[in-house]
DNA sequence: AAGGTAGGCAACCGCCACACG
DNA sequence: TCGTGTGGCGGTTGCCTACCT
């Protein structure tokens, strides 16, 4: 509803500003400033994206380094895609949910340029309320209507591949997965997949749903079978 | 025009896992 | 092996803005 337009990041920038005039506060907090930007960002380009605390430290920030992590990757990183979250994306991230529940880290790692914040946030305020809309409306094939857009029909129902995983459970878990698995205890923690290589991404391009096709076909087409 | 309300986003909090000494 | 520090993650909160009455 609220765009968040230039204006009022820089007003909210400037209520940071003051909050960092506060000196009785060891730590800042709240909404970050062009200066703390530019800081951080020059920090980061000399030691690197690591140590976190030392980078807070190193560029005069009075922030803790869980914050300066947070600042960096979800708005200072390069190639960081803002708004406008696509159709195909939306899909994408639908039916990721609906595979993996709420691990935002790896159905972002799935969307390049998307934060896991920004996943969040647009799952929370866009697309659960339409899926328990829906729900109410059409019951169990909910899901299989969402994701029905022209572009992918060919392709897995996840309401299928949920099955198909949770099936492969039986012979395919890994510690990544069970270590994946037990952050956030959500509803879908009880499918163990290889994570690893599930989300192996380091050959592929840019966005597309063949990873799921290739992913059933080749390693666990058994499955499919 | 003014106040209330809901939506959207950025940032914080708490927990957990891992690395290292 | 244990304790501590750090990073990563999901959940939650607070602020701002647009819309509604």
């Amino acid at each position: 509803m609220a765009p968040v337009t230039k204006e009022s990041v820089d007003r909210r920038k400037m209520k940071g500003g003051e909050a960092m005039k506060n000196t009785k506060r060891k730590v800042n907090k709240g909404a970050w400033t062009t200066e703390e930007d530019q800081k951080l960002a020059e920090a980061i380009e000399t030691h690197g994206a690591k140590r976190w605390k030392t980078i807070a430290s190193k560029a005069g920030l009075n922030r803790c380094g869980k914050s300066c992590r947070l600042r960096w990757l979800n708005y200072l990183r390069p190639n960081i895609k803002r708004g406008n979250i696509s159709d195909q994306e939306e899909d994408l991230i639908v039916r990721l949910h609906k595979l993996l529940g709420n691990r935002w880290s790896l159905i972002a790692g799935r969307l390049p340029g998307r934060t896991d914040n920004e996943i969040k946030n647009y799952w929370n305020s866009h697309l659960s309320k339409r899926i328990s809309q829906k729900e109410k409306e059409n019951g169990a094939n909910l899901t299989r209507k969402m994701i029905s857009t022209d572009h992918q029909k060919d392709h897995v129902q996840m309401k299928e591949d949920a099955s198909l995983l949770e099936a492969a459970t039986s012979t395919s878990t890994t510690s990544a997965s069970s270590s994946a698995a037990s952050k956030g205890g959500d509803q879908n923690s009880n499918i163990n997949i290889d994570v690893d290589d599930f989300f192996d991404f380091s050959n592929e391009g840019s966005l597309n749903l063949e990873w799921v096709s290739k992913f059933l076909e080749q390693d666990h087409g058994r499955w499919l079978n």
